[in-house]
DNA sequence: AGAAAACAATCTGGAAACAGACGATTGACC
DNA sequence: GGTCAATCGTCTGTTTCCAGATTGTTTTCT
Protein backbone atom coordinates (compact mmCIF):
# COMPACT_ATOMS: atom_id res chain seq x y z
CA UNK A 1 0.00 0.00 0.00
CA UNK A 2 2.69 2.17 1.21
CA UNK A 3 4.43 1.52 -1.93
CA UNK A 4 1.54 1.99 -3.97
CA UNK A 5 1.36 5.06 -2.96
CA UNK A 6 4.38 6.30 -3.62
CA UNK A 7 4.30 5.17 -6.62
CA UNK A 8 0.89 7.09 -7.06
CA UNK A 9 2.81 9.98 -6.36
CA UNK A 10 5.36 9.93 -8.91
CA UNK A 11 2.76 9.07 -11.07
CA UNK A 12 1.03 12.27 -10.50
CA UNK A 13 4.19 14.20 -10.71
CA UNK A 14 4.81 12.61 -14.28
CA UNK A 15 1.14 13.18 -15.25
CA UNK A 16 0.87 16.89 -14.36
CA UNK A 17 4.56 17.43 -16.35
CA UNK A 18 2.66 15.95 -19.57
CA UNK A 19 -0.34 17.42 -19.37
CA UNK A 20 1.11 21.14 -19.63
CA UNK A 21 1.31 22.28 -23.00
CA UNK A 22 4.53 21.67 -24.17
CA UNK A 23 4.83 17.63 -24.14
CA UNK A 24 0.70 17.46 -25.75
CA UNK A 25 0.25 20.28 -27.72
CA UNK A 26 2.23 18.44 -30.76
CA UNK A 27 1.50 15.18 -30.31
CA UNK A 28 -1.32 15.39 -32.96
CA UNK A 29 1.13 16.86 -35.52
CA UNK A 30 3.64 13.97 -34.85
CA UNK A 31 0.90 11.50 -35.01
CA UNK A 32 -0.90 12.68 -38.25
CA UNK A 33 2.81 12.74 -40.09
CA UNK A 34 3.29 9.20 -38.34
CA UNK A 35 -0.07 7.80 -39.37
CA UNK A 36 -1.57 9.69 -43.18
CA UNK A 37 -4.76 7.65 -42.59
CA UNK A 38 -5.83 9.31 -38.83
CA UNK A 39 -4.94 12.43 -40.82
CA UNK A 40 -7.31 12.11 -43.58
CA UNK A 41 -10.05 10.60 -41.28
CA UNK A 42 -9.57 13.76 -39.23
CA UNK A 43 -9.42 16.27 -42.22
CA UNK A 44 -12.14 14.93 -43.76
CA UNK A 45 -14.63 15.18 -40.48
CA UNK A 46 -13.47 18.93 -40.21
CA UNK A 47 -14.88 19.58 -43.85
CA UNK A 48 -17.58 17.14 -43.61
CA UNK A 49 -18.80 19.34 -40.66
CA UNK A 50 -18.23 22.80 -42.75
CA UNK A 51 -20.17 21.29 -46.07
CA UNK A 52 -23.30 20.39 -44.07
CA UNK A 53 -23.12 24.02 -42.31
CA UNK A 54 -22.89 25.46 -46.24
CA UNK A 55 -25.32 22.93 -47.06
CA UNK A 56 -27.50 23.98 -44.37
CA UNK A 57 -27.47 27.84 -45.88
CA UNK A 58 -28.41 26.40 -49.16
CA UNK A 59 -30.72 24.83 -47.99
CA UNK A 60 -29.82 21.55 -50.40
CA UNK A 61 -27.85 18.64 -48.56
CA UNK A 62 -24.43 17.28 -49.51
CA UNK A 63 -26.08 14.46 -51.47
CA UNK A 64 -28.97 15.88 -52.91
CA UNK A 65 -26.78 18.66 -54.75
CA UNK A 66 -24.59 15.77 -55.73
CA UNK A 67 -27.45 14.00 -56.86
CA UNK A 68 -29.31 16.90 -58.70
CA UNK A 69 -25.44 17.85 -60.77
CA UNK A 70 -25.12 13.72 -61.98
CA UNK A 71 -28.85 14.03 -63.46
CA UNK A 72 -28.32 17.18 -64.85
CA UNK A 73 -24.78 15.81 -66.26
CA UNK A 74 -25.60 12.72 -67.55
CA UNK A 75 -29.52 12.53 -67.85
CA UNK A 76 -31.83 10.54 -65.95
CA UNK A 77 -30.36 7.47 -64.06
CA UNK A 78 -31.64 4.93 -61.73
CA UNK A 79 -31.15 5.02 -57.90
CA UNK A 80 -28.85 2.29 -58.36
CA UNK A 81 -26.49 3.86 -61.05
CA UNK A 82 -26.79 7.06 -58.42
CA UNK A 83 -25.56 5.29 -55.55
CA UNK A 84 -22.85 4.16 -57.20
CA UNK A 85 -21.65 6.66 -59.01
CA UNK A 86 -21.34 8.70 -56.04
CA UNK A 87 -21.24 6.16 -53.51
CA UNK A 88 -24.21 7.10 -51.38
CA UNK A 89 -25.66 3.93 -50.07
CA UNK A 90 -28.70 2.78 -51.98
CA UNK A 91 -31.27 2.54 -48.59
CA UNK A 92 -29.59 6.33 -48.05
CA UNK A 93 -30.43 7.07 -51.40
CA UNK A 94 -33.80 6.36 -51.17
CA UNK A 95 -34.47 9.20 -48.50
CA UNK A 96 -32.47 11.71 -50.39
CA UNK A 97 -34.66 10.76 -53.59
CA UNK A 98 -37.50 10.82 -51.00
CA UNK A 99 -36.43 14.81 -49.75
CA UNK A 100 -35.98 15.66 -53.55
CA UNK A 101 -39.04 14.39 -55.18
CA UNK A 102 -41.36 16.05 -51.83
CA UNK A 103 -39.43 19.47 -53.15
CA UNK A 104 -40.49 18.80 -56.77
CA UNK A 105 -36.85 18.97 -58.06
CA UNK A 106 -36.84 15.29 -59.49
CA UNK A 107 -39.41 13.33 -60.96
CA UNK A 108 -39.49 9.54 -60.21
CA UNK A 109 -41.14 7.33 -62.75
CA UNK A 110 -41.07 3.45 -63.20
CA UNK A 111 -38.76 2.19 -66.33
CA UNK A 112 -41.31 0.47 -68.53
CA UNK A 113 -38.65 -2.02 -69.47
CA UNK A 114 -37.44 -2.91 -66.38
CA UNK A 115 -40.14 -1.84 -63.27
CA UNK A 116 -37.76 -2.87 -60.82
CA UNK A 117 -35.81 0.34 -61.53
CA UNK A 118 -36.55 4.41 -61.40
CA UNK A 119 -35.84 6.44 -63.82
CA UNK A 120 -35.20 9.71 -61.28
CA UNK A 121 -34.86 12.66 -63.76
CA UNK A 122 -34.40 16.34 -62.72
CA UNK A 123 -37.23 18.98 -62.78
CA UNK A 124 -36.69 22.79 -64.26
CA UNK A 125 -37.20 23.33 -60.63
CA UNK A 126 -34.37 21.15 -59.64
CA UNK A 127 -32.21 22.96 -62.84
CA UNK A 128 -32.71 26.39 -61.28
CA UNK A 129 -31.95 25.19 -57.69
CA UNK A 130 -29.07 23.79 -58.05
CA UNK A 131 -27.57 26.27 -60.60
CA UNK A 132 -28.43 28.73 -57.23
CA UNK A 133 -26.08 26.35 -55.10
CA UNK A 134 -23.67 25.63 -57.51
CA UNK A 135 -23.17 29.53 -57.59
CA UNK A 136 -21.72 29.15 -53.76
CA UNK A 137 -19.83 26.31 -54.20
CA UNK A 138 -16.27 28.30 -55.44
CA UNK A 139 -16.26 30.36 -52.24
CA UNK A 140 -17.17 27.16 -49.46
CA UNK A 141 -14.21 25.76 -51.55
CA UNK A 142 -12.04 29.40 -50.98
CA UNK A 143 -13.18 28.83 -47.09
CA UNK A 144 -12.37 25.10 -46.95
CA UNK A 145 -8.82 25.08 -48.56
CA UNK A 146 -7.58 28.61 -48.41
CA UNK A 147 -4.72 27.45 -46.84
CA UNK A 148 -3.81 25.81 -49.60
CA UNK A 149 -2.44 27.31 -52.95
CA UNK A 150 -3.93 26.51 -56.37
CA UNK A 151 -1.35 24.51 -57.08
CA UNK A 152 -0.74 22.30 -53.59
CA UNK A 153 -5.02 22.04 -54.32
CA UNK A 154 -4.46 20.24 -57.91
CA UNK A 155 -1.63 18.25 -55.84
CA UNK A 156 -4.44 17.40 -53.43
CA UNK A 157 -6.85 16.59 -55.63
CA UNK A 158 -4.29 13.84 -57.44
CA UNK A 159 -2.91 11.74 -54.54
CA UNK A 160 -7.23 11.70 -53.42
CA UNK A 161 -7.33 10.59 -56.96
CA UNK A 162 -4.58 7.58 -56.76
CA UNK A 163 -6.14 6.67 -53.39
CA UNK A 164 -9.96 6.44 -54.13
CA UNK A 165 -8.96 4.10 -57.24
CA UNK A 166 -7.15 1.64 -54.69
CA UNK A 167 -8.87 -1.40 -55.43
CA UNK A 168 -7.67 -2.95 -51.58
CA UNK A 169 -9.55 -0.76 -50.16
CA UNK A 170 -12.24 0.17 -52.55
CA UNK A 171 -16.32 -0.38 -50.55
CA UNK B 1 -51.35 12.39 -72.04
CA UNK B 2 -49.82 11.01 -75.24
CA UNK B 3 -47.72 13.94 -75.30
CA UNK B 4 -46.63 12.79 -71.60
CA UNK B 5 -46.08 8.89 -73.46
CA UNK B 6 -44.13 10.13 -75.96
CA UNK B 7 -41.53 12.70 -73.76
CA UNK B 8 -41.33 9.40 -71.27
CA UNK B 9 -40.44 7.82 -73.95
CA UNK B 10 -37.73 9.69 -75.15
CA UNK B 11 -36.60 10.08 -71.84
CA UNK B 12 -36.12 6.73 -71.31
CA UNK B 13 -34.30 6.21 -74.34
CA UNK B 14 -31.55 8.95 -72.63
CA UNK B 15 -31.91 7.34 -69.33
CA UNK B 16 -30.87 4.18 -71.19
CA UNK B 17 -27.76 5.70 -72.98
CA UNK B 18 -26.90 7.48 -69.86
CA UNK B 19 -26.87 4.38 -67.53
CA UNK B 20 -24.67 2.43 -69.98
CA UNK B 21 -20.79 2.34 -68.86
CA UNK B 22 -19.46 4.94 -71.24
CA UNK B 23 -21.09 8.37 -69.75
CA UNK B 24 -21.67 7.27 -66.00
CA UNK B 25 -18.40 5.36 -65.43
CA UNK B 26 -15.91 8.19 -65.30
CA UNK B 27 -18.40 10.88 -63.65
CA UNK B 28 -17.14 10.10 -60.23
CA UNK B 29 -13.76 10.83 -61.41
CA UNK B 30 -14.55 13.68 -62.76
CA UNK B 31 -16.49 15.35 -59.43
CA UNK B 32 -13.99 14.74 -57.53
CA UNK B 33 -11.64 16.65 -59.43
CA UNK B 34 -13.92 19.31 -59.20
CA UNK B 35 -14.65 18.68 -55.78
CA UNK B 36 -11.90 17.97 -53.72
CA UNK B 37 -13.92 18.12 -50.39
CA UNK B 38 -16.08 14.97 -51.59
CA UNK B 39 -12.64 13.37 -52.44
CA UNK B 40 -11.68 14.10 -49.43
CA UNK B 41 -14.40 12.53 -47.15
CA UNK B 42 -14.63 9.64 -49.80
CA UNK B 43 -10.87 8.48 -49.81
CA UNK B 44 -11.84 8.67 -45.68
CA UNK B 45 -14.57 6.36 -45.82
CA UNK B 46 -12.39 4.19 -47.66
CA UNK B 47 -9.72 4.57 -45.57
CA UNK B 48 -11.80 4.33 -42.30
CA UNK B 49 -13.49 1.12 -43.46
CA UNK B 50 -9.54 -0.48 -44.30
CA UNK B 51 -8.43 0.59 -40.70
CA UNK B 52 -11.67 -0.93 -39.00
CA UNK B 53 -11.16 -4.17 -40.32
CA UNK B 54 -7.61 -3.74 -39.73
CA UNK B 55 -8.41 -3.27 -36.32
CA UNK B 56 -10.82 -5.91 -35.78
CA UNK B 57 -7.76 -8.68 -36.49
CA UNK B 58 -5.97 -7.12 -33.72
CA UNK B 59 -8.31 -6.50 -31.35
CA UNK B 60 -7.79 -3.25 -30.86
CA UNK B 61 -10.10 -0.55 -31.93
CA UNK B 62 -8.43 2.12 -33.55
CA UNK B 63 -9.08 4.57 -31.00
CA UNK B 64 -7.66 2.32 -28.18
CA UNK B 65 -4.97 2.06 -30.44
CA UNK B 66 -4.23 5.72 -30.41
CA UNK B 67 -5.06 6.11 -26.68
CA UNK B 68 -2.18 3.82 -25.83
CA UNK B 69 0.08 5.46 -28.27
CA UNK B 70 -0.28 8.94 -26.78
CA UNK B 71 -0.06 7.14 -23.06
CA UNK B 72 3.09 5.51 -24.23
CA UNK B 73 4.27 8.24 -25.69
CA UNK B 74 3.57 11.10 -23.00
CA UNK B 75 3.16 9.38 -19.88
CA UNK B 76 -0.26 9.18 -17.91
CA UNK B 77 -3.14 12.14 -18.96
CA UNK B 78 -6.80 12.98 -18.10
CA UNK B 79 -9.70 12.44 -20.42
CA UNK B 80 -9.96 15.63 -21.70
CA UNK B 81 -6.40 16.09 -22.65
CA UNK B 82 -6.43 12.75 -24.86
CA UNK B 83 -9.97 13.91 -26.39
CA UNK B 84 -8.66 17.09 -27.51
CA UNK B 85 -4.84 16.00 -28.25
CA UNK B 86 -6.51 13.00 -30.66
CA UNK B 87 -9.56 14.81 -31.89
CA UNK B 88 -11.61 12.12 -30.08
CA UNK B 89 -15.25 13.18 -28.56
CA UNK B 90 -15.42 13.62 -24.90
CA UNK B 91 -18.27 11.47 -24.54
CA UNK B 92 -16.71 8.66 -26.97
CA UNK B 93 -13.40 8.42 -24.57
CA UNK B 94 -15.48 7.62 -22.12
CA UNK B 95 -16.43 4.33 -23.57
CA UNK B 96 -12.64 3.78 -25.06
CA UNK B 97 -11.30 3.66 -21.49
CA UNK B 98 -13.72 1.76 -20.22
CA UNK B 99 -13.44 -1.25 -22.79
CA UNK B 100 -9.40 -0.52 -22.35
CA UNK B 101 -9.87 -0.46 -18.64
CA UNK B 102 -11.65 -3.50 -18.96
CA UNK B 103 -9.16 -5.45 -20.80
CA UNK B 104 -6.54 -3.87 -18.13
CA UNK B 105 -4.61 -2.14 -20.86
CA UNK B 106 -5.27 1.50 -18.85
CA UNK B 107 -5.58 2.38 -15.43
CA UNK B 108 -8.04 5.04 -13.99
CA UNK B 109 -7.07 7.00 -10.97
CA UNK B 110 -8.14 10.15 -9.95
CA UNK B 111 -5.68 12.80 -9.72
CA UNK B 112 -5.63 13.92 -6.19
CA UNK B 113 -4.55 17.23 -6.82
CA UNK B 114 -8.02 17.87 -9.01
CA UNK B 115 -10.52 15.24 -8.25
CA UNK B 116 -12.38 15.92 -11.25
CA UNK B 117 -10.13 14.57 -13.23
CA UNK B 118 -8.67 10.76 -14.03
CA UNK B 119 -5.26 10.02 -14.59
CA UNK B 120 -5.09 7.61 -17.29
CA UNK B 121 -2.21 4.94 -17.24
CA UNK B 122 -0.75 2.55 -19.36
CA UNK B 123 -0.39 -0.50 -18.08
CA UNK B 124 2.61 -3.47 -18.83
CA UNK B 125 -0.09 -5.34 -20.70
CA UNK B 126 -1.19 -2.43 -22.23
CA UNK B 127 2.61 -1.71 -23.35
CA UNK B 128 2.90 -5.55 -24.98
CA UNK B 129 -0.43 -5.08 -26.79
CA UNK B 130 0.30 -1.75 -28.10
CA UNK B 131 3.63 -2.79 -29.29
CA UNK B 132 1.95 -5.48 -31.16
CA UNK B 133 -0.20 -3.77 -32.66
CA UNK B 134 2.34 -0.84 -33.88
CA UNK B 135 4.34 -4.02 -35.98
CA UNK B 136 0.86 -4.63 -37.99
CA UNK B 137 0.90 -0.30 -38.99
CA UNK B 138 3.26 -0.64 -41.78
CA UNK B 139 1.69 -3.64 -43.45
CA UNK B 140 -1.27 -1.72 -43.19
CA UNK B 141 -0.36 1.48 -44.50
CA UNK B 142 1.17 -0.47 -47.10
CA UNK B 143 -1.95 -2.02 -48.26
CA UNK B 144 -4.15 1.53 -48.03
CA UNK B 145 -1.54 3.28 -49.68
CA UNK B 146 0.38 1.41 -51.82
CA UNK B 147 -0.71 3.66 -54.99
CA UNK B 148 1.40 6.27 -53.78
CA UNK B 149 4.92 6.85 -54.11
CA UNK B 150 7.14 7.62 -50.67
CA UNK B 151 7.28 10.95 -52.12
CA UNK B 152 3.64 11.25 -52.94
CA UNK B 153 2.85 10.01 -49.15
CA UNK B 154 4.83 12.79 -48.12
CA UNK B 155 3.11 15.38 -50.01
CA UNK B 156 -0.10 14.10 -48.71
CA UNK B 157 0.92 14.05 -45.35
CA UNK B 158 2.08 17.88 -45.86
CA UNK B 159 -1.03 18.79 -47.80
CA UNK B 160 -3.60 17.14 -44.63
CA UNK B 161 -1.34 18.58 -42.39
CA UNK B 162 -2.00 22.18 -43.60
CA UNK B 163 -5.73 21.58 -44.24
CA UNK B 164 -6.11 20.73 -40.90
CA UNK B 165 -4.63 23.55 -39.38
CA UNK B 166 -7.16 25.58 -41.08
CA UNK B 167 -8.74 27.38 -38.34
CA UNK B 168 -12.04 28.46 -40.52
CA UNK B 169 -13.11 25.12 -40.43
CA UNK B 170 -11.89 23.16 -37.04
CA UNK B 171 -13.96 21.94 -35.32
C1' DA C 1 -15.85 32.32 4.14
C1' DG C 2 -19.57 32.10 0.56
C1' DA C 3 -21.54 32.65 -4.13
C1' DA C 4 -20.81 32.08 -8.79
C1' DA C 5 -18.39 30.61 -12.81
C1' DA C 6 -15.56 27.06 -14.99
C1' DC C 7 -14.36 22.48 -15.70
C1' DA C 8 -13.90 16.94 -15.93
C1' DA C 9 -16.31 12.99 -16.64
C1' DT C 10 -20.71 10.92 -17.47
C1' DC C 11 -25.28 10.14 -19.27
C1' DT C 12 -29.09 10.68 -22.60
C1' DG C 13 -31.52 11.47 -26.87
C1' DG C 14 -31.54 12.23 -31.75
C1' DA C 15 -29.52 11.91 -36.36
C1' DA C 16 -26.87 9.52 -39.86
C1' DA C 17 -24.57 5.40 -41.91
C1' DC C 18 -24.40 0.74 -42.79
C1' DA C 19 -25.56 -4.39 -43.01
C1' DG C 20 -28.97 -7.51 -43.79
C1' DA C 21 -33.60 -9.12 -44.95
C1' DC C 22 -37.60 -8.60 -47.93
C1' DG C 23 -41.10 -8.21 -51.97
C1' DA C 24 -41.34 -7.43 -56.71
C1' DT C 25 -39.39 -8.08 -61.08
C1' DT C 26 -36.12 -9.67 -64.49
C1' DG C 27 -32.81 -12.63 -66.98
C1' DA C 28 -30.40 -17.14 -67.42
C1' DC C 29 -30.49 -21.91 -67.79
C1' DC C 30 -32.31 -26.45 -68.49
C1' DG D 1 -42.31 -23.19 -70.27
C1' DG D 2 -40.55 -23.40 -65.49
C1' DT D 3 -37.15 -22.92 -62.01
C1' DC D 4 -33.46 -20.49 -59.98
C1' DA D 5 -30.27 -16.77 -59.22
C1' DA D 6 -29.66 -11.86 -59.60
C1' DT D 7 -31.24 -7.14 -59.35
C1' DC D 8 -33.86 -2.77 -57.78
C1' DG D 9 -35.90 -0.23 -54.39
C1' DT D 10 -37.37 -0.44 -49.62
C1' DC D 11 -37.47 -1.36 -44.76
C1' DT D 12 -35.52 -2.64 -40.16
C1' DG D 13 -32.21 -3.03 -36.55
C1' DT D 14 -27.56 -1.84 -35.04
C1' DT D 15 -23.99 1.01 -34.36
C1' DT D 16 -21.62 5.36 -34.11
C1' DC D 17 -21.28 10.17 -33.56
C1' DC D 18 -22.34 14.34 -31.57
C1' DA D 19 -24.96 18.10 -28.85
C1' DG D 20 -26.81 19.08 -24.56
C1' DA D 21 -27.96 18.33 -19.82
C1' DT D 22 -26.11 16.52 -15.25
C1' DT D 23 -23.10 15.69 -11.21
C1' DG D 24 -19.30 16.46 -8.59
C1' DT D 25 -15.23 19.29 -8.01
C1' DT D 26 -12.30 23.33 -8.34
C1' DT D 27 -11.22 28.17 -8.99
C1' DT D 28 -12.38 32.96 -8.80
C1' DC D 29 -14.38 36.92 -7.08
C1' DT D 30 -16.18 39.63 -3.48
Amino acid sequence: MTENHLLSNNLYQDWLIASGTMTTAKYFADLAAERPDIALCRASASVSRAADAHAGVTGLGVGQHLVLKMLAAVGPCSQQALSEELRIDRSVMVGVCDDLENHDLVRRERNPRDRRSYAVTITDTGRQRLAEAEQTIPGFLDQVFHVLSAQERDQLTTLLGKVLTNRRIAG
